[in-house]
RNA sequence: GCUGGAAUCGUCUAGUGGCAAUGACAAGAGACUGUAAAUCUCUCGGCUUCGGCCUUCGUAGGUUCGAGUCCUACUUCCAGCA
């Protein structure tokens, strides 16, 4: 069970920590992408030092490469990366409703690996197992991401997402149950062999003496299932319809998960109202992570002041790889003809590394001769800058100052340029 | 010196009588929100009341209704032979 403790409340908005088996998580916070087990063009060592405290990763590419088996080989997502922080995973619908050959049923979705070709399926009960061999600390329910925002498609996706969902829960409880037993023999274990350091893993053989043993799936015998507690959170879906979102909200809250994914947002716009329905028919006391939504600074705050405790996204290293950067006056490309003698920092107020040590001039040049290295200082800059502007929230919020550290930062971010 | 061949928009390149002229790169700008994204889009001779107008394919002439394309001379470069 995910431990979650609430500092500090401000309207739906709260400062928290969530206590995983891999560290803690202080709230609101910035979770980096690292969809292939890696923040692109970062290390995690970069990714540590940029201030990141936990990472997403991704089921579907998981599973493609290197399969979900190998990392459970390696003892989780966090150990074979060397992250040794939180970690979250996206089920894997999200990019799976985008295949084109994506077929979908009430099992589940037949697809077509978009790297070979081969034909896949991905039910509840397989994300569910995958991301216990990925091993997150925090899984996400494997949800429908309607096509259309047409009202009934939408009510469609948003009911099997809940069917789906109840069927993610028996699973995850079920990998659950067989992890609680095999913490006890680790217990014993280390009783016996006076293990000093930590026991993560047993075999498969001690469960097999059980009566719960799961299914048998024999290609499982000689792995070692990852003996941490893992965390499941549920959906919640329903577009930009408010009474879908309600009912999404009081659904998902009904199965107990340990906290609550919000998906499907693609916009800031109406954003606020969302969430305040939302948030407000969800208990207080469990996390919420807004799924892919972080790209935007007003994202954050909006999503922060109704009630957000953790975000992900792709964009800052996104766009960080393409040129444009984040500075406290609104984005920049750096690629532009004006940079090239810019003695100034990206951002004079960032204290990354790309921002203490480099000029415009600089980064502009690593850019126009198409260096590796304008990807890594771009992405460190833009990825702590949105992981530092969440942290500032949250500062805020405790010092009661986020009114108008939000008035001051988005007033000033979006004053020259586009809104 | 002789014999061939070649000169096109920053660079390379397409074009053998209807052409402001192909493609790539470079350049300029924009997009990107649970990453099939080191990707994608647009502009790229000058003016324009958006219908056009003007100036362009080494230089200068010529043939033709019309020439980057054919002819002549010149200039430069390349290859081979001396």
């Amino acid at each position: 069970m995910l431990k979650f403790d609430i500092k500090k409340k401000t309207g739906l908005a709260r400062v928290g920590t969530i206590h995983t088996a891999h560290g803690d998580i202080k709230t609101p916070a910035f979770i980096g992408a690292a969809t292939r087990a890696t923040v692109k063009s970062l290390t995690m060592s970069e990714m540590r030092t940029l201030g990141s405290q936990g990472i997403l990763a991704n089921t579907y590419h998981l599973i493609l490469a290197p399969g979900s088996d190998l990392i459970q080989e390696f003892g989780g997502l966090a150990e074979f990366s060397s992250w040794h922080g939180p970690t979250f995973t996206d089920s894997g619908g999200f990019q799976i409703f985008s295949l084109p050959s994506a077929k979908i049923a009430e099992e589940g979705v037949k697809f077509k690996s978009h790297i070979n070709g081969a034909k896949l399926e991905m039910t509840p009960e397989s994300s569910m197992r995958d991301q216990w061999k990925i091993g997150a600390d925090i899984h996400m329910a494997f949800d429908h991401l309607a096509k259309s925002e047409n009202y009934d498609d939408m009510k469609e996706a948003m009911l099997r997402t809940h069917r789906w969902l109840d069927r993610c829960v028996a699973e995850h409880g079920r990998l659950s149950g067989q992890v609680a037993l095999l913490e006890g023999d680790l217990s014993r274990q280390r009783e016996r062999t006076k293990a000093t350091g930590p026991v993560t893993s047993i075999s498969w053989d001690a469960l097999a003496k059980r009566s719960e043993r799961p299914g048998a799936r024999s290609n499982a015998q000689a792995k070692m299932p990852l003996a941490y507690s893992q965390s499941l959170y549920a959906v919640v879906q329903g577009g930009t319809f408010l009474d879908l979102r309600a009912e999404s909200a009081r659904y998902c809250a009904s199965v107990n998960p340990d906290g609550f994914g919000i998906g499907g947002v693609f916009t800031a716009d109406g954003m606020a109202e969302m969430l305040e329905t939302v948030n407000t028919i969800l208990p207080e006391n469990k996390p919420r992570h807004l799924l892919g939504m972080g790209q935007e600074p007003r994202d954050l705050f909006i999503g922060a002041e109704y009630g957000i405790d953790t975000f992900d996204c792709v964009g800052p290293t996104r766009m960080a790889r393409n040129g444009t950067l984040y500075t406290h006056d609104g984005r920049i490309n750096i690629k532009n003809a004006k940079f090239t003698r810019d003695s100034a920092p990206v951002d004079a107020e960032c204290d990354c590394e790309c921002c203490k040590n480099h000029t415009r001039a600089y980064l502009h040049h690593l850019f126009k001769t198409d260096e590796i290295t304008a990807k890594v200082l771009a992405s460190i800059h833009n990825e702590h800058f949105i992981v530092s502007t969440v942290d500032n929230i949250r500062q805020s919020l405790m010092d009661d100052t986020f009114e108008k550290y939000k008035r001051t930062f988005l007033d000033r971010y979006y004053k020259s340029s586009n809104s």
